[in-house]
DNA sequence: CATAGCGATACATTTTTCCATATCAAATGG
DNA sequence: CCATTTGATATGGAAAAATGTATCGCTATG
C-alpha cells in the first residue's frame, strides 16, 4: 500500500471510501490503532480515552513511579528488609499499567503530591516512619480508588473517531 | 450498503480487502464498535477489554482474594499491627484488577495453591510467621510475574481484531 | 427424485487506487 | 514588478479491486 498524494487529496475531501489496509495504513500514521470494541465494553474504553486525550503529560506518571523506586531503594541502605518498602516498591510499579487512569484528573496532581511528600520524608535522615508510612498509604489508596471507580456503565452509540 | 451473500462469502474466505464503510457495517452486525486508540492509550484500552472479555470464571480469582482477606483479618486477632498482614491484604486486594491475567493460565492452579498454603498454615495457632511469610511472598512473586510479563513493548502489526 | 437452503463462483458494475499532469499559492530571483 | 521555481493539492484517465446479481453445485430432507 502506498497511500500515495492523490488518494490522500481524495480521502480529505470526504470522495472516497477508503478500503480496509488504506484506512489501517492511515491511523498507522497518525499513531492510532484501530480496535474492535464489543459494544459492552465501549463505555470502559470511551473512560480511559477521555482520561487520557485531556491530560498531556503522560510521562509524569511514568516519572512518579521511578522516583518512588528510587526513594524506596536509597532508604534500603538504612533499612535493609523494611516491609514498608516492599510495598512502595509494589505500589511504583503498580503505577504503571495504570497511567492512563491518572490522565487529567485530580489524581495526578496528588500522586505528585505523594512523591512530593516521600521525597521530603525520605530525606532526613531519622525520619519517623509513622510519617513515611502515611504517605505510602495515601499512595494505596490511591491507587485503590482509581483502580475501583473503573466501573462499567451504559450507551452505547456510534463512536468511529476522528482522523484529520 | 447491502453486505450480500457473496461478499460476505468472500471476506471470510479472505479474498476481499472491504471499503470501510463495508467493515463498520460488518462490526455493526457483530456488536463490536471500531475504535481509533492513541497508541499511548493502548495499554489501558487493552486492560479494560481484557478485563471484560474474562469475564466467565473470574469468580475463582475473586474468590481466592476473599479468601485471603479473610485469613489476613482473621490472624489480626493475633497480631492486631503485623505489617506481612498488612502486604498480604494489598495483595489480595490487587489480585481483583489483575483477573484476566489469570485466566487460563498456570497462574490460576498457582494462585489457588497458595490460598491453600495459606490458609493452612493460618489454622495452627502458634504458626510460625516465617512459612506465612514465604506464602506472601510467592503470592507476591507470582502478583510480580503476571503483571510485568505483560508488556507489550512494541507493535501490534496488524490487530484489528478477529471477525467470524 | 424433487426441492429447499447454503456457500462459492462468473460475469457485470461500481469504486477505489495509481500514475501523470494540471492548478494554484507562495516564495524567490533578476 | 514580473517571471520562475517550488511545494502542495486537485483532477483525468487507466488499471485494479470490491461489490452486486445471477447462477451453479452441494447437502439435507420430504
Amino acid at each position: 500500500m502506498k497511500l500515495t498524494q492523490a488518494q490522500l487529496s481524495r480521502i480529505e475531501s470526504g470522495a472516497s471510501d477508503v478500503r480496509l489496509a488504506t484506512f489501517v495504513e492511515l491511523a498507522r500514521i497518525l499513531d492510532l490503532e484501530p480496535v474492535l470494541v464489543p459494544r459492552s465494553a465501549l463505555s470502559g474504553v470511551n473512560a480511559v480515552l477521555r482520561e487520557l486525550e485531556a491530560g498531556q503529560d503522560a510521562r509524569t506518571v511514568r516519572g512518579a513511579a521511578n522516583d518512588l523506586m528510587r526513594i524506596a531503594r536509597d532508604l534500603r541502605v538504612r533499612y535493609p528488609n523494611d516491609p514498608l518498602l516492599d510495598r512502595l516498591e509494589t505500589l511504583a510499579r503498580d503505577l504503571h499499567p495504570l497511567e492512563p487512569l491518572f490522565q487529567s484528573s485530580p489524581a495526578q496532581a496528588e500522586l505528585t503530591d505523594i512523591v512530593e511528600d516521600l521525597r521530603e520524608r525520605a530525606r532526613e535522615p531519622g525520619s519517623d516512619l509513622g510519617g513515611f508510612r502515611r504517605g505510602v498509604d495515601r499512595l494505596a489508596s490511591l491507587r485503590n480508588k482509581l483502580v475501583h471507580g473503573q466501573q462499567t456503565g451504559e450507551r452505547p452509540a456510534y463512536t468511529l473517531d476522528d482522523e484529520d
